[in-house]
DNA sequence: TATTGTTATACTCTATAACTATA
DNA sequence: TATAGTTATAGAGTATAACAATA
């Protein structure tokens, strides 16, 4: 039987809950909260709007309003209108952003890092698919 | 390269929390939520303190307080006094709680069960390989 | 009319401080 | 005095409902 789903559901939510409750830990001592952080990291790939920020962070739309508020009063985002539609606008990570997310992304996935170094490439070109797999899977 | 590997290091991470809050979400929609659900799955070794509970469960003791008030409001675990000290109190699982207990971990099951059907055999067998990974990565 | 984003309001979970009872 | 547990109060973070501006 080697395509047991009820036994690899456990193994998988039994992994992944184990690597939560690992890296909270470490996370806990970043100066800025879980979500707020989460959101910067969304946008050191390019500027987004607060409807797709709420959408990739699974959050509704007036929690996303204010997570962004906090980032654009600390500096660390700007909030800028779009050209092409006055009801939107588009939220830009700042230099000090940038600067704050190195800092603690190094602090923050210190653990993981470490442990992803002593795999071999192949285990972690697996846990990059896993990971996508994973996370098209709950976004369903 | 160190790049890369802070940035898988963070997917793996957000991955891994995405899993576990959704398993949680579906738990929850039942009746209980998350906290009140660990605590309960806590007391099913055998009956505990609240102290005990607040230190396992890492949340302060009003916390927790508020927590166990829940359970035996709901019928699903009995307060009784310690014999041996007159400021402890006992808390231990009851059969409507251990029913639930078993309830909420069958549909927990099937959440997963459901997603991971849905997948080919070649990711599913990816997810196999990174829950090993994943688990001895942390186990160390 | 529909949509994008924000503001108003309330609920849940959390914590610290203060209180009660017992050791 | 110190400890176990509870109550009082407050601070985050979240959501739904209502609103303003624009498409």
């Amino acid at each position: 039987m080697s395509e047991d789903l009820t036994t690899l559901a456990y193994e998988v939510r039994i992994a992944c809950q184990r690597v939560s409750r690992r890296v909270r830990y470490d996370t806990a001592t970043s100066s800025l909260p879980p979500h707020v952080l989460s959101v910067l990291f969304a946008l050191r790939t390019g500027a987004k709007t607060p409807g797709e920020l709420a959408d990739a962070e699974r959050v509704s739309a007036p929690s996303m309003s204010k997570t962004v508020s906090v980032l654009v009063d600390r500096g660390l985002a700007e909030r800028s209108p779009d050209p092409d539609d006055g009801r939107r606008c588009l939220l830009e990570i700042t230099k000090e952003g940038s600067a704050a997310l190195a800092e603690v992304a190094s602090e923050r996935d210190s653990f993981m890092v470490q442990r992803l170094a002593s795999l071999s490439k192949a285990d972690r070109e697996i846990l990059r698919r896993a990971s996508a797999i994973l996370t098209e899977v709950v976004s369903k």
